[in-house]
DNA sequence: TGTTAGGTTAATATCGACATTTTAATCCTT
DNA sequence: AAGGATTAAAATGTCGATATTAACCTAACA
């Protein structure tokens, strides 16, 4: 990555801090913990804080400094809830849209996410396979062709994967992966055919059902 | 108004500024014109444009200063696109949820606006007439009860006024209102009804064709 | 014993100044 | 005279310092 200034990076490894749970909910941003965290002077890191303020995961408090957003069930429910619908509507406009090349990317990721599936649940990188499970998704919704809308599902994916970290900080090791295969394999088949309200009832379910597990922990 | 930092002043007046046309598309934003402006110094400031960065109303090149995010008519109609889908989404969540007090509001925001339309029509007072055509479709979507697709919605809305404005510069108080009227009273009527697929086409269409006007000035 | 008032400590918000980088203007070479 | 290199000017990014504000602890009083 090339020079950039120090916002910047403070802003990348805060928000990644906040996303894993480094950061707890409603924890006290102190200045000069964050000084020494990330090595910066308090500048920086205020045009940092001042971003995730926009991206709603810290809350500032006038003269009070800054905090991790609270979290809660309502919150946890809405957003799961509007990304169901998000998806729900970009799923639907892609299968209105999508071209050739957009049928070979979901194959060829829908691949990849099979092929790693056993090997991650052996040894238990989550992380990665969300990675893959992510670009999965992507390559289907990426065909609604939309800049815009893709930016808003992806605003909401941020914001949920901190109660989907929180999850899996609790249960470790311990996924529903073959049931989540299955999902993806009757996806892809109704994307693929063109089959638009069974795509988007999958898709709905798809992101509320394993909402509903989370709702358990708050 | 409480005592609030000077970021969030700045913020609030440079967001206007932008979103007016002030400051138009592709303008630099020199640190020294804005301390000038807006009376502060350069932090307060670089927070404020980290926060306008976020919602991309301004662009950030490294050790080059900030600009005014360029305007495009790809990205226009992406936008517009993207708003009559959420918002036909709201109003049909709307629908769904909404209860009598949902009911009895938006019957009050009609007859605010409609009573007002004619007065404003006269003496061209279109940004007082915007608010009221903002209260009134807020009304509606409100009922879907979704704090975070009703952002979703506002932040679209915000980015979307920027070329709003850029009309309404041009074709000052040469409103199409009564056709713009009439489709509020299809849709309230439809709204009350719970007729669902006709409001959620109704709404459609009240965004889209309005930003097919848009499309010339580009 | 509970509460409030006062003083102490700590943290925040902002400014001015400096180092670094970019932009421009000028000058030299061909 | 044109193009590139060099120098001057301006603007950006960052830090340290300071004034202001909130939080905390202690102690006196009801």
């Amino acid at each position: 990555m090339p020079q950039e200034n120090s916002a910047a990076k403070v802003l990348f490894h805060l928000k990644q801090d906040i996303l894993t749970g480094f950061f707890v909910a409603g924890h006290k941003l102190k200045m000069s913990a964050l000084k020494e965290r990330y090595q910066v002077g308090v500048n920086p890191l205020r045009e940092a804080l001042s971003q995730l303020v926009v991206m709603q995961l810290v809350q500032v408090h006038d003269q009070r400094g800054y905090r991790v957003c609270p979290v809660s069930q309502t919150e946890l429910v809405d957003i799961y809830d509007t990304r169901a619908h998000i998806e729900s509507l970009c799923v639907g406009l892609a299968i209105e849209r999508g071209d050739e090349a957009w049928e070979a990317n979901i194959v060829a990721a829908a691949y990849r996410l099979q092929s790693n599936a056993d090997l991650l649940k052996a040894d238990g990188d989550l992380q990665a396979w969300e990675k893959l499970h992510q670009g999965f998704h992507y390559a289907i919704v990426k065909g609604c062709g939309s800049e815009e809308l893709l930016r808003v599902r992806l605003d909401l994916y941020e914001k949920a994967s901190r109660y989907r970290n929180l999850w899996l900080k609790h249960n470790a090791g311990h996924g529903a992966f073959d049931v989540n295969q299955m999902e993806h394999e009757q996806l892809v088949t109704a994307v693929l055919a063109r089959d638009l309200e069974s795509a988007k009832k999958l898709i709905f379910k798809h992101i509320i059902v394993p909402s509903q597990v989370l709702q358990g922990l708050l």
